[in-house]
DNA sequence: AGCGAAATATAACCTAAATCAGGTTTTTAG
DNA sequence: CTAAAAACCTGATTTAGGTTATATTTCGCT
């Protein structure tokens, strides 16, 4: 985790985040109260069970955010990219961290102080809004799986989670279709979706012989995103 | 849906909500901007697919957020209180709602104009603050929930929900024990855990035999909450 | 009070997906 | 470059819990 510095009006991530209805003055205060990390591939943010002292800030790369139970089993509960913030949801409450954030490639990240992103919130109503704003969206998000599990089977929520990587992670290839620009192992799909990772594959490659998906080495390219909307919507 | 007006500074709820820390000429300015229903049981603050015009506030009475899937499957993705607000997920990301509030029994919910909440988020950096505590704590709930359902089976997360509806809806009684103080139908429990009604029923028996809980009328009483909580950390 | 409709309960059966077992291929580290 | 370890894949077996069926009890309503 080697410690350098970039400005936030420099950053890549710059307009898409909670910052992004700043003015450079104000951005610039930000650049002087932070830290920037770079974290390797599988280095974790922070542990559950942590307490929490700022704000996480990716500026480049994905973050997982995962809980493992009391057997030891992991679920991925969202995966944060950059632009985003992580980290916000126990800061706010209090709590010690509930989830574990792992980097899933080399990234780096900003580190807020606590006392620093309280006092933002409440002197720049705009930093206010678009955390609320962002929590609104993220629970919704959470909401939606909640109950995907009771009302879904594994294949329409696999078929729902490729279409949620393609809005995520999607890029456009040289021949018109989407590729998901994120390299995930098939056991981190499989806890995602809340299966085995031997039923995914299985899942998986029949919507590769159906013509739905296609591989491209470690990335999944979407070829006939219709039907899976249709498998994601339930039609069984 | 009678309408009636009841001051906010005389609500029952008053202390618990996101508005606790006003003092009382902001309170009695919302009041002049408020609209107090009240719902009889069964009826529709607002649908799935709506457009959100504002805020509910509930002063008294239980309300659940259910999803319905393709397939008209009801899923309970929370139950809001007294004190606590709802509708704000859809209305701070102005999107349709996603879900669809219903009076568990007859209740009374007041209504804020979308305007004059912003505004009151603007200026009152005590309400943002509170929103953004709410929405963290329940996107905790949330993300609980979902690795829940990857890693508990129905068993565990019956346990899981009887002491969490201990601690939102628990009473003491006179031995000494703690009633849950909400009526729910068997169904409704199921579709909170993701559950066919007839599963639940058998392991709600299960647990009435083995002397974790009893039944009062239409309530659940704790009998033996160390045994449930090692239950719902999964131990089989 | 009495009737119909929900809600509750129990048992038998069946299926989706977990688990187990055995491979092959790809990645990583020395 | 090579060995070891991950990751990936497929088939067989098992099982948790969904589904179906049937009673019984409770509730809401006139």
């Amino acid at each position: 985790m080697k410690k350098n510095k970039t400005a936030c009006e420099n950053c890549e991530s710059r307009m898409s985040g909670v910052f992004c209805d700043l003015d450079s003055a104000e951005l610039s205060n930000i650049s002087e109260h932070k830290v920037t990390n770079v974290y390797k591939k599988g280095q974790n943010l922070f542990v559950q069970g942590n307490h929490p002292y700022g704000l996480y800030c990716v500026s480049r790369g994905n973050i997982k955010v995962s809980k493992v139970g009391a057997d030891g089993k992991e679920s991925i509960v969202r995966i944060v990219k950059g632009g985003d913030v992580i980290g916000h949801r126990s800061l706010f409450t209090d709590q010690n961290y509930t989830a574990t954030a792992t980097a899933m490639e080399d990234s780096t990240v900003c580190f807020l102080d606590k006392k620093f992103i309280m006092k933002a919130i409440q002197e720049m109503p705009s930093v206010a809004m678009n955390i609320i704003e962002k929590l609104s969206r993220d629970m919704g998000a959470a909401e939606n799986k909640v109950s995907s599990f009771h009302q879904k089977n594994v294949r329409e929520r696999l078929a729902e989670l490729l279409l949620l990587l393609k809005e995520s992670h999607g890029e456009e290839t040289e021949d018109g279709h989407i590729k998901i620009n994120i390299k995930l192992t098939r056991e981190e799909m499989a806890t995602m979706i809340g299966t085995a990772n031997e039923t995914l594959i299985r899942f998986i490659s029949e919507f590769k012989d159906e013509g739905l998906i296609e591989q491209d080495g470690k990335f999944i390219i979407i070829k006939d995103e219709d039907e899976l909307m249709n498998w994601a919507d339930a039609n069984y």
